[in-house]
DNA sequence: AGCACGCCGACT
DNA sequence: GTCGGCGTGCTC
């Protein structure tokens, strides 16, 4: 026997290890693996079983078998074609993926035990010499539901000791999550759940307010023995969505992403493995969990750019890769579709569920920044005193983080660019100096490193620079700044969380802080640096541009005031999305995609290339397929590479275009060439 | 990815 | 004459 083993190499092709007697029986597909490999021990992931090998020398031994976390032979799979679908290495992806073993330290559900007088009476007599049991148990009894451990920990801050008390005393216990779970939907309520979605399984839910409807659809697939995963663009949002939905479902709720401890990461993975775990909320990661059983996946703000993976491969797209899957139910909720996702329900590819009547009417005043000068315009002062003046708080968006946008050389009448990787640099406050924020090196000087002049002109305005604007006008308000920073840390996440619930009056924050539910007592959302999207280079600046201000304004409750500062007051992105109306943007989109032959007429690939000799051989290979080529152009942030976009009129044509490219260009070290499948960022 | 092998410039 | 630059190639 031999297991082929996928390393974490950018290889694409797996390695056969023999399987001594002793471990036969714990090999399995999906394994995780220890093996000796150029003579150093290495992990690895089993992709299949063999009974002999093709490789010509000796095989080494597989040397250990890793207990769980492991791959089921379907999530593998799922992986294995997520790789193949960006023409990605497969290794390096379900290596990162799969946590380390967890610790050996089971999580518990608790939840209280016997009935639920003896609890009440319980609660009255140990309210004066045990208060934090008491405290324990009214949080448990006043929940329905069993809690985790670190959970109940994190909320009420109990120690130990009074749990294991609690659970000595007899009066919580240990719950099995899958078993507390009681089976409520009725035959009538399966055969409505079908009329809904008479013979197809995805939808989008096109919705201001979509919570409701996806209580009820996970309700119903629980009921139906199946496992349920909703999907959030952000970390920030996901831990929201996770504490609001985990009291009103019957089952205990998990929480999966990026920033989730490692251990953690482990449990949850074992949980949903062996189906303790049925709900999971996460980000675009938690699709890679191993469920056995999934019956729904919710995709929440299916438009949201985040959900591609721009930094590592594959840079898949989370949602692109739900809408493959035909074995399970999807619903794709949004309140301003991508212009794709809407198309295809508009094909009938997928239903569509319109609710256009939960739309709110925000009031929305427009400031021509043409006419008035600044990028804190006096209209926009005034309003943030008059909300501020009646107890309101207020949220400034702004499209970038930092300081200045941009700084200009007078003399050569151009950005300042780094000379290390040519993007456009930035000030910095905190240090007083350029920087680079994209290879983070910083200027010695405070001159143009192009001509070494020093008349310099600052140019947009980036977060930094509006908070610290606001301290001027505002100094005993309190004021905080949300934008990607906010998710670097939990301190950070909890600062970002606390400030929305109430702590900060006045929110300066990136398109970041435009995301998410309502916040509370907000009287007042400005966009001032909406312009900045709608200018950037992408054929879908307008979308953005609308999805950005849409975001914005709904964060604003009933009676709340949105303000937009542009200098395109009349631009159809920007008036569609004052007035709530999607089918404007819609309608000049999709004429506008078709004429320029964009998605989703058409199916792109960004290829970025280093400047080499074999750059003409490489278009001239491009040429022999049926796609249309676009560049090259210079990168517009790395020194030295070229950008060329692919078009073709399906996805198969592009691919096997990008193919062809990935096998006649091997990557080596500076020579490497990248491939982006249906890129979102251009 | 590591790591070794291998072939050309400035140094004790 | 050597030390060491990183281009090329291999790893079950």
């Amino acid at each position: 026997m031999i297991a082929r083993v996928l390393l974490s190499l950018p290889i694409d092709h797996p390695f056969d290890f023999a399987i001594g007697d002793d471990l036969k029986e714990a090999t399995a597909v999906g394994k995780r693996v220890i093996v000796r490999f150029h003579g150093r021990e290495k992990a690895g992931i089993v992709q299949s079983l063999a009974e002999r090998s093709n490789h010509p020398g000796e095989l080494e031994p597989v040397l250990r078998v890793e207990p769980d976390p492991s791959f089921t032979p379907d999530l593998l799979a799922i992986c294995l074609d997520t790789a193949a679908h960006y023409l990605s290495p497969a290794g390096p992806f379900v290596n990162r993926l799969l946590p380390r073993s967890a610790s050996a330290r089971k999580e518990r559900y608790l939840q209280v035990a016997g009935n639920l007088d003896k609890i009440a009476t319980n609660i009255e007599s140990r309210a004066v010499r045990a208060p934090r049991q008491a405290e324990v148990l009214r949080f448990l009894l006043a929940r329905h539901a069993p809690c985790t451990e670190t959970d109940l920990r994190e909320r009420l801050h109990t120690p130990n000791s009074v749990i294991n008390r609690l659970v000595d005393l007899g009066l919580i216990e240990e719950a099995q999550a899958r078993s507390t779970f009681t089976q409520t939907t009725s035959p009538e309520g399966v055969r409505a759940m079908e009329a809904k979605m008479p013979g197809k399984d995805h939808a989008l839910l096109f919705s201001r307010s979509r919570m409701g409807e996806y209580l009820k659809a996970i309700e119903e697939t629980l009921a139906s023995g199946e496992s349920v995963l909703l999907l959030a663009p952000e970390i920030l949002i996901a831990r929201g969505i996770f504490a609001n939905l985990q009291p009103s479902i019957s089952v205990p709720v998990a929480l999966y992403h990026s920033g989730v401890a490692k251990g953690e990461k482990g449990r949850v993975w074992n949980d949903v493995l062996h189906s303790r775990s049925r709900v999971v909320v996460g980000t675009r990661s938690a699709l890679f969990l191993p469920f056995s059983e999934l019956g729904l996946v919710i995709i929440d703000e299916e438009q949201d750019r985040s959900y591609k993976q721009d930094e590592m491969i594959p840079h898949y797209h989370a949602r692109d890769m739900v809408a493959r899957r035909t074995d399970t139910q999807a619903i794709f909720g949004s309140a301003a579709p991508s212009i794709e996702t809407f198309y295809r329900a508009q094909q009938g590819t997928m239903q569509l569920i319109r609710q256009p009547a939960q739309q709110i009417k925000t009031s929305v005043r427009v400031i021509d920044t043409k006419k008035e000068k600044g990028a804190l315009t006096e209209s926009l002062l005034a309003g943030i005193v008059e909300t501020l003046a009646v107890g309101k708080r207020v949220l400034i968006g702004v499209n970038a983080r930092g300081y200045f946008q941009t700084v200009l050389c007078k003399q050569c009448g151009r950005p300042l660019r780094c000379p290390r990787c040519g993007a456009n640099l930035t000030y910095d406050v905190q240090s007083a100096q350029l920087v680079c924020r994209v290879c983070g090196s910083p200027q010695p000087r405070l001159a143009c490193p192009n001509c070494g002049s020093r008349s310099l002109r600052f140019v947009g305005i980036g977060s930094e620079r509006v908070e610290e604007e606001m301290r001027e006008h505002f100094p005993s308000i309190a004021i905080a700044r949300i934008d990607r920073t906010s998710l670097s840390s939990k301190g950070a996440l909890a600062l970002a969380e606390h400030a929305i619930e109430g702590a900060a009056q006045i929110i300066v924050g990136t398109p970041l802080a435009a995301k998410g539910p309502v916040i509370p007592d907000l009287g007042l959302a400005a966009a001032i640096g909406a312009d900045a999207i709608l200018a950037r280079p992408d054929f879908r600046a307008a979308e953005r541009t609308y999805q950005y201000l849409t975001n914005l304004f709904s964060r604003l409750d009933e009676g709340g005031r949105a303000l937009v500062q542009t200098s395109y007051p009349d631009h159809y992105a920007i008036t569609a999305a004052i007035n709530a109306n999607y089918d404007l943007l819609y309608a000049r989109e999709i004429a506008d995609r078709e004429a320029m032959f964009y998605p989703p007429f058409s199916h792109l690939a960004r290829i970025v290339l280093p400047h080499m000799r074999s750059a003409d051989r490489l278009l001239r290979m491009l040429k022999g397929y049926d796609v249309q080529i676009i560049g090259p152009a210079p990168h517009p942030r790395q020194r030295g590479r070229d950008v060329i976009l692919v078009k073709g009129a399906t996805g198969e044509i592009v691919r096997g275009a990008c193919a062809r490219i990935g096998e006649e260009f091997p990557s080596k070290g500076r020579q490497t060439v990248e491939i982006d499948i249906d890129p979102e960022q251009i």
